[in-house]
DNA sequence: TTAATACGCAACTAATTGGTTGCTAAATTA
DNA sequence: TAATTTAGCAACCAATTAGTTGCGTATTAA
């Protein structure tokens, strides 16, 4: 098994799994797979086994309500992304306004 | 062709890809696909594969010197990921993530 | 009760990935 | 000049991925 990190990274590296789980934080409700399967061209099964992937990496919570399946979304694991990149940022050429960004996170 | 961002974010999906990345970034000098590949238990064929996809994410940079081929490397493309995480950073919970911190200790 | 809906599971496919070995060519060193 | 080093290229392989179709089952609606 891969470590939590790679997980989140595979899982936001497939363009449909980032259009799927864009289209989930701007409905701030849950979709059922049905629902979110409309929004796309592949088929619900499909669709069903990104959300398996964005669920393991914790990207999404799956909530049973009758025979629908709800998908809630959760973007608390893109942190340890941000963290990751975080170490490089000191390393990019920029602006001075972003150098002052970083000088502000290192001296708050 | 995929498009940009997906093959920064695919590149760096691939642990063995971020552990190169980071080698060459904490070396801050060019290295060699033997020097490399010395620090690693793959193959140099293995590493040049790797570093094609770093090159063609543009977290690489190849200058040829004789018959060896040094790799510069360049932390600017994940600014990108850096912006597309932001737009989500306003949905994050901080309770949330410290209660998911506070369950991991408990179950470890 | 019957029909429709929402979904999971399994099997299959084609393409991609991460890695290997074997070979060749160019540049450097002895 | 001969041997060694650095590296690319091609072929190959096993595992994974992104997607499909077909089918069975539970839940809801008519």
């Amino acid at each position: 098994m891969q470590d939590k990190i790679t997980q989140v990274f595979k899982a936001i590296a497939d363009p449909t799994r980032r259009d799927i789980f864009h289209a989930l934080v701007i409905a701030s409700a849950a979709l059922s797979i049905s629902q979110i399967s409309n929004q796309f061209d592949i088929t619900r099964q499909g669709i069903t086994k990104h959300i398996k992937t964005l669920e393991e990496a914790g990207l999404v919570h799956i909530e049973s309500k009758g025979r629908e399946r709800f998908c809630n979304v959760n973007t608390n694991p893109l942190k340890e992304l941000n963290k990751w990149l975080k170490f490089y940022e000191q390393f990019w050429d920029d602006s001075l306004e972003d150098l002052g960004n970083y000088l502000d996170t290192k001296n708050p």
